[in-house]
DNA sequence: CGGTAGATTTCGTGA
DNA sequence: TCACGAAGTCTACCG
């Protein structure tokens, strides 16, 4: 990875056109092609960037790195007007990131746990496909009636959207010969999620991964014990 | 803004957990409290990160970064094993990313200019209020009819979701006596969302955004001229 | 390579 | 503060 500390003007051409003014700035250009352009404030994002895969060409007082954007060209010019420190270090591989708590984990441990999106469900298969997509559980209620499940984090209207297309589709499908309905179930759905839901006859469930993973006993909060 | 290279472990807790096991990478602490653990690979993005408002503690061997998030904390821990570099630069307001392109400016465009959404377009108004959000421009058309027109960069299915939903919306509102027509107006239109926009009756119109300002004339192309 | 869905999305804006 | 929509979203996955 080089580092440098640069007083510098940049200019982006491709999905946009912008031009940072000059100003003093660190320039960090990765090993795998990445350049970023990132100042003292602004918090997550860099104030300018180009992903890989990337050409940089270099010469005295300017940095042009070019990349191929399907029919057209994103280019980023980096103007250097003053070098306050360039450095380089050789990191190596950096291993990955292991995480959990994210939508896969939710789908795991609600396919072995198909009662917590509704009483008596059976799952049938995770990642049931339809020819717009993969239904996340495809459930029996304790009426062996048909239960798609969509899960999410965190369930907006674009989730009961994605849901409510795919329960178009069954319903469209000659293969399905009694009916089925949907459960959106989600740690946090957002009040608007739940209303378009209910108008459409989704239920809705808040799960707790907490309490799926037995971290913490169903139906009681940290104050009631 | 303070760089530091240091081999180094990272446990993140918050909307997820997770760990980075030790590797060289770089630690960005910024001014404004944002704190980046990069490593030299894997783009934009960083490994870990904590965005603003934060309160970082520092001993020796460990940073911690913790943050209010909700009812509970966020809290980012680097365990420190060897600091190859430790820098500071001061680099003072870099001045903000001036930019065009985006989806404003195509709206501003449009407004100006309604008949490129459809012939003998007028505009009513910009931002017509709807209760669930407003519509892009609302219109006229040659026929007097009502026209709803929403405007993207790129449509995708979501987008003729959005228009949907403002389309059902004006035709339950009472206030509308006479019917109002859906037009998707964007740069570029997956294939997908014309498919679904024309089965509901939507009009799809791509336009480019040169042609709007005028850089470049209608209706031909670079090899045209 | 294009399309879809997820993300600790982040970020801005308006209520 | 909350909620919604845009983003040069970026990124992984699947066809």
């Amino acid at each position: 990875m080089r580092l440098i500390v640069a007083r510098c003007e940049v200019r982006y051409t491709g999905r946009l056109t912008a031009v940072l003014p000059e100003a003093l700035r660190l320039l960090m250009l990765k090993s795998d092609g990445s350049v970023l352009v990132h100042a003292d404030t602004g918090g997550f994002k860099p104030q300018n960037w180009m992903t890989p895969p990337t050409v940089i060409e270099e010469e005295p007082g300017r940095i042009v790195v070019r990349k191929h954007a399907g029919s057209t060209e994103d280019r980023l010019e980096i103007i250097v007007a003053e070098v306050i420190s360039d450095v380089s270090h050789d990191m190596g591989e950096a291993a990955a990131l292991e995480k959990e708590g994210v939508e896969r984990e939710l789908q795991e441990l609600l396919a072995d746990a198909p009662h917590h999106c509704g009483e008596g469900f059976r799952l049938v298969r995770r990642e049931w496909p339809t020819d717009i997509g993969p239904v996340d559980l495809m459930c029996r209620d304790s009426g062996d009636g048909w239960v798609a499940v969509e899960i999410k984090r965190v369930a907006t209207i674009d989730s009961v959207e994605q849901l409510t297309r795919y329960l178009e589709r069954i319903a469209a499908d000659p293969a399905f010969a009694s009916p089925c309905r949907g459960v959106l179930a989600a740690s946090q759905i957002k009040p608007q999620a739940r209303v378009l839901a209910e108008s459409r006859r989704i239920v809705c469930v808040e799960v707790d991964p907490a309490v799926l993973r037995g971290e913490r006993a169903p139906d009681l909060t940290l104050f009631a014990a």
